[in-house]
DNA sequence: TATTAAATATAACGTTCGTTATATTTTCTG
DNA sequence: CAGAAAATATAACGAACGTTATATTTAATA
């Protein structure tokens, strides 16, 4: 019982991260699982033995995104130090994340849809969201504690809907005029 | 002819309703052509007769939305004058509109499938946006008409990405959290 | 190597998808 | 009132939907 636990993980893992690329790029309804699986080197079969469901689907693949931001973030901050915010803001708002939607943050791609979703998904982003905006928060220097938290909802509804409306646009130089606005803002927000 | 236009007229105008109503609240993906027809009291004939396609039932959509919010920004800033904007972004993070998806603003319901549209779609949400920019960006007092165009962006993805975000929440008090935070940083990118 | 168990593939279910072609109804014209 | 024209309803298309049941392959055990 080792190679087959590892084909077994393998295929897991490739079966989450193609639903992540797919419902991030497509949309929850904009996809099946049949796409999804092939996407993955695998069939629908592997799919509901692994995932349950689409539904269970999409709530692995929004669990899975929002602890990359959870542990993307303290990865900032360590490796920029005070510059963290304008790494990541710039990151966040920089022409490669808005190109490439399959790739990108699940807190844009993934909201619109949690919206839609069942109760347990969206308390899941309830609390992922919430222990994103402590860590935001943390990381800015000036305030209380309760002024930084206000400021990290703000952060995050700028990098968010700056990101959301330039993704829509279809003229690359309006698109970052829009993340160029966004960004000074969400660094005054920082309180950088 | 007068008698059958009106019928006509009228039956446009329910296709039109019930496609921006579904595409808002379901998404562009979520919901089908049978189901909107039958939600307008007509059927999938009347709505490949009116609308054309399904992709023609979005754009169409898209484009009466906006030029909602273009009329809307308007009649805001003559009804309320100087306090125009805190009305408009206290409305647009109240609970009201955070609470009711399908009459909510087209910005923020359609701008995800804006970006998985088709090339003429996307044009039409880039004309749009730069005219709501412009219509806000000329409400504001203070800056430069160049600094005060920033400002709009600023503005807008601010009331999208919150409003995005607390939609997303299932806690009313934790989305409520997230809306007042992004109000007064609205208010501050406006320049009240 | 035969048996068992686990992992994945295949095939099928009824339903709904977007769309088209045709039928039917309704209204206007002569 | 007869016939033309316009507006809408109906029915059907093949394809894809999410899901389940079953078959097949693969690996571990004895």
């Amino acid at each position: 019982m080792a190679k087959q636990q590892l084909r077994k993980a393998e295929t897991q893992k490739a079966l989450l991260s193609a639903s992540s690329r797919a419902f991030r790029s497509e949309g929850y309804s904009g996809v099946g699982v049949d796409a999804i699986a092939k996407a993955a080197g695998a069939t629908s079969g592997a799919f509901y033995a692994h995932l349950g469901s689409k539904d269970g689907a999409f709530h692995a693949a929004l669990e899975q995104g929002l602890d990359e931001v959870i542990t993307t973030i303290p990865d900032y901050q360590e490796r920029f130090g005070d510059k963290w915010v304008e790494e990541f803001a710039r990151y966040y708002l920089g022409t490669a994340h808005r190109q490439d939607r399959a790739c990108g943050c699940a807190m844009t791609a993934l909201s619109p849809d949690v919206a839609r979703a069942k109760p347990e998904t969206r308390k899941l982003y309830d609390d992922k969201m919430q222990e994103i905006a402590s860590l935001v928060a943390e990381g800015f220097k000036k305030g209380t504690p309760s002024e930084r938290r206000n400021r990290a909802w703000v952060f995050l509804s700028l990098l968010i809907g700056g990101l959301t409306t330039a993704r829509a646009m279809s003229d690359e130089t309006l698109a970052e005029i829009v993340t160029a606005a966004a960004l000074p803002a969400a660094l005054q927000a920082a309180g950088v």
